[in-house]
Formats: C-alpha cells, structure tokens, sequence
DNA sequence: CAGCGCAATATCCTCAAGCATATCAGTCAT
DNA sequence: ATGACTGATATGCTTGAGGATATTGCGCTG
C-alpha cells in the first residue's frame, strides 16, 4: 500500500467530471471551482492508487487504461456509497428492516392476514417475522429483545415495564355446546346461565378475563359454577366442546368454526363483556415497530 | 440530505470497531486511539447520516437497528473500496485489462494459439481481443488508437513512429508447384530457379519482402522473371499453387498444408532470406500491452 | 517566432479531520 | 451513599483537504 487515500464523493466526482471532459478547465468549472486545485486533488488522487490516471498533452487530457478502468468503480463507489446513507436512513425511519412480531394461536385467524398484507402494502420495506407463542412467553421475549411487537389479549398485567397499546375490543359472549337448549337464540342473558357448569379461565394465567367473568356474572346476580379451570383460551373452547360446559368467552373465537360451539350474544353491556386486543412492546422501540403499530391501529381504529 | 459526511475508510473501521466491542473504550483500544476522539467520530458519522447509530447506556452501547444495518453495508463499502483500488492498481500494472490485438491471417497458423494460451496462464487477467487484417490497416489502426498491439511481418517501413519489436525470424524458401522437377528435393540453391517465372510480392504493399527477393536474387546472379506481381502474402501463395510460377517466401506457409505447393529450403544463407516477425504498437503503449510483448519475446527467443 | 491554450506550479488561506489530555456526568452495584 | 464503571464535553494541537489567485512551462499553430 502507498499512502491511504480517502475515495470521498467530492474526489470521486472530480475525477469522474475530468474523466468525462477531457479538460482540466472545463471539469472545474463544471464542479465549481478553479482550475489549479483540482489539478491538485487529480495528483493526491494519483499519488493515493500509485497509478497514473491521465494522460496529459496539450489540447487536453486522455484516461489511462487505467483511468478508464477506474471511471467504472469510481461510479459503482458513488452508488454504493449513497445506497448506504439512503438505506440506513429508510432503517432509521423505519420504513426497511425486520420486525419480530409475536402472537397468540387466537389472534391468528382474524386480525394477521390483513395486517400482514397491509404491511406488505404500505410498508413494502419491512419484513415481518412471525412468532406464535403463549402470553407469557411472548412477553418475556420482549422484554429480553427476542421480540419486537406483540399481539396479546389483555396484556395489561404482564406489562408494567412494557408500553402496550389497545388496538380492537372484542365482545365477550356465551359459549354453549351445540345442543344446548339455548345455543340457537339470538342472544340471552347473563343470567340464563346462573345454573350451568361452567369452565372458567385460570385466574393467574389469565387474570383479566377471569376477573371479567367474576365480575359480569356478579352484576349479572350469580357466581358461577365451576366445573372446570383452563389456563389458555383453546382449553376454554375445548371444554364447551365437549359439552360438560358453558363459558364465557370471545366472540371472535367464533372463527374457529367449530360446530360443537354455539356463541349467542349477550344481552347485557357491560364494560366487563368486553376484551380488548393489544399490541405490546418496549419503550425503546425503534422506527419500524413505532410504524407498524401506526398501521394497525389506523386499520382497526379508523 | 443533512451534511455531507465522507464515508472514509478509516471512519467506517471505527464505526465497525465499536459495533463490533459494543465499547468505546475497549474499540478505542483497539484502534489504537483514545476514547474520546473515537466518541467523536461516531457523532460526527451519526451527524452526518442524520441517523442514531448507537444506543449509550451505562455498561456499554448497544447498535439500533440502524446501526446493526450500517455495519453490512460498512463492510460491503470498504471491500468495494479496496478492491477498486486492487483493481486500478492491476490495470495500471498491465495485470488486468483489455488489449486489442491485431494480426496478418497468415500469423494465425503458428504463432497465435500457442501466445493465446500462454496469456491465459501467465496474465489471466488479460483478455485479448482478436482482429486480423491488412499490414496497411493494422498500423493505422494501431497509430488511431483502435488497436494497442499489432504482429506484422517486416513492418519496418510502415513504423517510423510506431515502436516494433522482432520476436520471430522466418527463413525464406522456395515455393514451387507440387509437380515441378525441384519439388522432392531437400535443398537447392537459388540459381536453379534462374529460369523459372516468378510471382512476385508487390513492391509498395511488401517493400521489404520485394526488396529481399530482388536482392537476394542479385547475389544469386540473376534477376527474376515476373510472371505475376501479388500485393499479399496468400496471392503469391495461391499463383504457385496454380503451377503457374514458383516463388520464394517464408517456409511457416508450409502450415497451410497446402499439397499443391512444396517448401524447399535454399542452401544460401543470406541474410536476405530472412523475414522477421514484429510486434508493433505506440510509444505511448500501457503496460498490459508491455506485459504481453515482454511475454512473446520470452516465448518465442528464449 | 509569437501567441494561444492547456496543465502544472507556487503561494496563501481556511476549516475540518483526527488526535491528545483533563474533566464532567450519568448509572449501577456494593 | 459512594466508588467504579460508562460515554460525553471541554480545550488545544497538528495536519491535510480543499479551495483561491498569480505565474510558469509546454506544445501546438498561425
């Protein structure tokens, strides 16, 4: 190696302009400037590769071979150089990158195809990477940097040192085994319920619904009977499939299409029939997570 | 854009440094430098890219996604870099490049393949462009630019401002018709053809060889017949395969193993009987072309 | 040979890069 | 609370990048 030269845009360009003129003259004027320094940046430039890139002779000047082999690297530097800034400057924005996105088994039928393709729409320069995983779980992986975003119900107890953000609400309404004397109405009241076997949610894996269900059926004049205690959402839908129980559950969970499960609405309006979605994520989340959860929110709360 | 920052080869290592120690200590240490100029440095690249690198907290630094991003493309960057300055190096060197070649076709027989795939082995990063031509055309295109090398025969006439090279010497033979009498012989001398009708090279398009066989007949005492007069190598060639006239020229046209013509060695050795082979090409050539001929005088005068 | 057009050289200026040392200011674990 | 880490700031130095103007030197051409 000769000395360390430094291929900055401001010397490349220059010699890219000389290179393209043919003319000392004429390339600085082009750039601006005045003929002698840049007859002086073309000589560091030189002095830096130990190549001679110019032929000087009266009436102008002519690229060596090397010279001319070296307009084209100069060009691809350029472009390469400023492909950087840009693109770390989309990362920073958040409009390229990669977002680890976590969510519950729930969640994956209704809400997850239209976020994915409006992502995709929107924000083409994201990749999305998916992650199904319990409740917990997912909140542990943001916490340690794992995961960026996730999708959870009712999260608000897991997140103290987490910023969490609702994005829909989801009515809660009875799920009823498909033979159930009251599975075809078009909804019922709370307390038609007061003397069936229920299946209730865990009050430690899922506190909030499990307190939600205390509480509604308390305004609603009874408590109910448990038969059965499940720490997941699927277990709950299992239970009344089976037809031992009732439950109070996600009308969403309609999705599922599952035949042995009626939902019949409730009556009631109570705030405790209601469950809420969340997204779910650090404080110190970047750019990408910040527009992504601005996407969803847009689309689900317009 | 915000400023102008200059992505140098020493800023995108110390940028890579501490991304990598995640450390402005330890990356300090490293890069042989303290630590507060290298804080600087990187400020001065976020600055510059309008973008934050780097998250600080106590214990250490920890990349955003920004950063994780950059360092791929720091490192993409300063391999472009120095493979452009390896390259424009290796240009100048004569050991990459393009070299246009020019030749006479009768050239093509023996002495190409054997130099095409020397080249390949000894100077691979050589690619040699073939064009074969008149004498007349190949040093215009030679003096114009369009050619860089030209392998001619005798082109000391044609060259004054050209530089030639001699890298092969030919003797001269008799060229006779596969039926005359002197045919089987394996050597005569030139007085036996004293007789015979002559083709011979035009004077303005081969003054050299004309010139030769005027005066190498001279010697021999007599002065030949011109049956024919041919401003080309393969027209004389082709009147002595019609059984018209015999000829004297350079015994490599034995190559074109032609039945109709024999090769008959002369026993003079005159030096008038002597047709050399030249490399020609400009004062100003480049060094790849000054590789290659140094190669073919090697090969060839070893 | 004189003049013109070109690049190179000479001389000077300014400012940022790049480094140093000394010090400050948070954060965390004891 | 405090000492032991962090990185950031303050301040100063040297150097080269990057520019200017004025002049020189060279090769071509009328």
């Amino acid at each position: 190696m000769l000395e360390d030269i430094a291929l900055t845009k401001r010397l490349l360009e220059q010699f890219l302009v000389v290179a393209d003129e043919r003319h000392f003259g004429r390339a600085a004027e082009r750039l601006g400037m005045s003929q002698p320094p840049l007859s002086q940046s073309i000589q560091r430039l030189e002095r830096g590769l130990g190549v001679r890139l110019f032929e000087r002779g009266s009436g102008g000047v002519t690229p060596t071979a090397a010279g001319e082999a070296f307009t084209v690297d100069a060009r691809r530097l350029l472009d390469a150089q400023s492909a950087a800034i840009e693109r770390v400057r989309r990362v920073a924005a958040g409009l390229e990158g990669d977002v680890r996105v976590g969510y519950v088994s729930i969640l994956s039928h209704h809400y997850l195809p239209g976020l994915l393709r409006a992502t995709a729409k929107e924000l083409p320069g994201l990749r999305v990477r998916l992650h199904q995983g319990a409740p917990t779980t997912l909140t542990e992986m943001i916490r340690s940097g794992t995961l960026d975003l996730a999708f959870l119900r009712d999260p608000s107890s897991l997140t103290s040192d987490l910023v969490s953000r609702d994005f829909a609400v989801e009515r809660i309404a009875a799920a009823l085994p498909y033979d159930h004397p009251l599975a075809a109405s078009a909804g019922i009241a709370l307390a038609d319920l007061r003397e069936e076997d229920f299946v209730l949610p865990d009050a430690t894996a899922l506190p909030v619904l499990a307190h939600q269900v205390q509480l509604a059926c308390r305004e609603a004049g009874f408590t109910p009977r448990a038969r059965a205690v499940s720490d997941d959402l699927t277990g709950l839908f299992s239970y009344v499939a089976s037809g031992l129980c009732v439950s109070l559950l996600p009308e969403r969970l309609r999705d599922f299409h599952a035949p042995e499960v009626a939902f019949v609405p409730l009556r009631e309006t109570s705030p405790y029939l209601e469950t809420a979605l969340s997204a779910v994520h650090r404080p110190d989340a970047d750019a990408a997570v910040l527009r992504l959860l601005e996407l969803i929110t847009r689309r689900t709360t317009p």
